[in-house]
DNA sequence: TAAGTATTTAAGCAACATCTTACACAGCTT
DNA sequence: AAGCTGTGTAAGATGTTGCTTAAATACTTA
């Protein structure tokens, strides 16, 4: 988790996973994106991304295509969650946990 | 949004803001749970934590005592969310948007 | 195989983050 | 008022980040 938030503490990053959330884009389109940094600088963002296991890479040819990898997100999104919720519902959400735990015995015991 | 997530994105951070986030705890008390780094350290890391709109502060005599601020991680977890969710729930979510604003267009005009 | 294209790796540097120790300040307590 | 307790601020050491330019790698095309 501490990668990931780290990683997408960065504005850069950021943009960069919107950029590729819904479809896979080559290393230079992403990099066409950001005039105002270098080639070399967007490549080791997303080489962070990457070794966060925000992105994966897919080599094809000359290109290497970058795409959002979702579950890596999601031990940071639960995290938030967790924060996000109000006591109450932390409480409820503990109880429904407890009482599946509880049914799950029941019928393991059969 | 940037503030809140560089603030998260921090281990010690994210242990403090578990510790405020059901009720106040004094700065002491919350320095007491990290044995590893001295008062000084934690303290500036409320001050970030203060400055990023994560936490409230309450001064009561000699006593400071903290508090999380949800609001302050709202954009943070939106983001999460945008990320997270999958394309075609976005799809949905513009289209019961646009929806919503004809309706209301409608109301407006009578 | 030589040249060209897409991309990463290396090296170095300036800016920033995090910790420490020492000190300062505010509010109690006697 | 003097001293104690709780807490923050200042200054400085040290490590990390994010950028740049230069060079290297990998694939494609002529």
């Amino acid at each position: 988790m501490d990668e990931a938030l780290r990683a997408v503490a960065d504005p850069t990053r950021r943009a960069i996973l919107m950029l590729v959330r819904d479809e896979e884009v080559s290393a230079g389109v992403i990099a066409g994106h950001f005039p105002g940094i270098s080639r070399p600088a967007v490549s080791q963002h997303l080489g962070i991304l990457v070794a966060a296991g925000l992105v994966t890479v897919r080599r094809a040819g000359n290109r290497r295509y970058y795409r959002l990898r979702r579950e890596g997100l999601a031990e940071a999104a639960t995290f938030m969650e967790t924060m996000w919720s109000a006591p109450l519902a932390r409480l409820k959400e503990a109880a429904e946990r407890e009482e599946r735990a509880r049914t799950d015995d029941e019928e393991a015991r059969g």
